[in-house]
DNA sequence: GGGTGCTCGTGATAGTGATCACAAGCGGAT
DNA sequence: ATCCGCTTGTGATCACTATCACGAGCACCC
């Protein structure tokens, strides 16, 4: 059987196909199985919401495909992307645990799929497994930290620029290899690399030119190569 | 026996005089009685410093008189203070449950009293009360909305005006009453001011000067009126 | 009284990024 | 091929705020 959208359905999207890290693996046998009776899961087309800040919240995602942005926005319309999330990352797991709305939209960027598990169920499934809790309070505490490091983001760093190889930099580290010059696929638009830096479309894309005429970067289609680490590195700390 | 720089002592001060929702509040008589083992008090100084950003963290501290603050600095020395935190609360929570360096530096502002629980203690007493850890839960939670509050105040507010503004009619609704028109005690620096609303003392300085000369607040002393809260709530939205 | 620190007010200046405007590129659909 | 919508590049302008500089106010202590 074929998923819409030309995505393979995974068949048990909590074993975390990725990573060992991530909240509900690793369980005992017991409270995995009543994990398993209480989730559904649901295929979604690229653009779908999986919920919008300032619902209450219904329960919580666990992205198993596709990536998800997280964003805020203003009355008047201004948008910030405070994080972009991957196969594996639960989400509205604050809203859930506190019971107040959902502090962000998420949105699919890309088709995708996501395990749900409604609010009460999941509160009851932590009263009865308190290991599970304590789980759940560790990854409450990395995402406070990931917040904490867009504070710093937002707060410490002054100029657009500084912001901008900021990001780059993040990019070019996350995928493991250190040499630092490996390329990176760029799915963003400008747009979105402005919504999450803070800044204007123009400025990006003046950004843009300016580090390829400075040999920071290069670009080829939508392939990106870091050109001068240390460079952008200086321009961070500046 | 006498505190230290005039301060009462207070013999329990996990029993919150002041608010009911405060985390070890209302525990079991059992669980209750292994905190008061495990804890231990201190009277700070005006100045102290109860923790530093980056260092691993010892435990966590229960503020039970005075103010402290939390800031976090980048390495060219600019600072922002993320919040203000007041008797009963938890600080270093976060750091303690993951087990990463504590993500800001808490200072005094005034002289004041806590208690400290050591890291292994407080881990070993959330394995044996699961309750509990389901509590720490919910506050890593509410941590985790202020931070996000934070990030929606440096992300879309642009102008240091609206952040001021913002700053204004948090301080005048915190205190219950909400005809709006309630003195505030000013305690902070026009310095620590520009460093909670991201901007510069002298930008401080210059809009306390313009929203006096626009009647929207008037000062006497350290004594703060706000006079026109429509108008400010005004240049909140804008 | 005369230091010494800290805080506060305010002017002048310059750099910078937001805003507006418009053209060009690019991909998909018909 | 042609159109349409979305994305990208870039110039011109302008408002705004950081920065520097300096003096005044104020408390505290010799």
């Amino acid at each position: 059987m074929r998923a819409p959208y030309g995505l393979n359905i995974l068949d048990n999207c909590l074993t975390c196909p990725v990573r060992e890290e991530h909240l509900f693996c690793n369980l005992s046998v017991h409270a995995g199985q009543r994990l398993n009776e209480i989730k559904s899961t649901a295929v979604y087309p690229k653009g779908a919401m999986l919920f919008i800040e300032g619902q209450q919240p219904r329960g919580v995602f666990v992205l198993c495909a596709g990536k998800a942005k997280l964003s805020t926005s203003s009355r008047e319309g201004k948008t910030i992307i405070t994080k972009l999330s991957e196969a594996g990352d639960v989400l509205g797991l604050n809203s859930v645990v506190s019971n107040r709305p959902y502090e962000v939209s998420a949105e699919m960027m890309e088709p995708g799929q996501a395990n749900f598990i409604p609010r009460d169920s999941l509160l009851q499934f932590l009263k009865d497994h308190g290991e599970v809790a304590l789980r759940v309070a560790e990854q409450l505490s990395r995402n406070y930290y990931t917040a904490y490091e867009e504070i710093r983001t937002l707060g410490l760093t002054t100029s657009p620029s500084e912001k901008f190889a900021k990001l780059l930099l993040s990019w070019s580290t996350k995928n493991g290899q250190n040499d630092g010059t490996t390329p990176v696929k760029l799915t963003l638009t400008h747009e979105e690399i402005a919504e999450i830096i803070g800044t204007t479309r123009e400025t990006v894309s003046r950004l843009f030119s300016d580090f390829k005429k400075r040999q920071l970067l290069q670009l080829k289609g939508s392939t990106l190569v870091i050109r001068n680490r240390p460079a952008l590195e200086k321009i961070v700390q500046s």
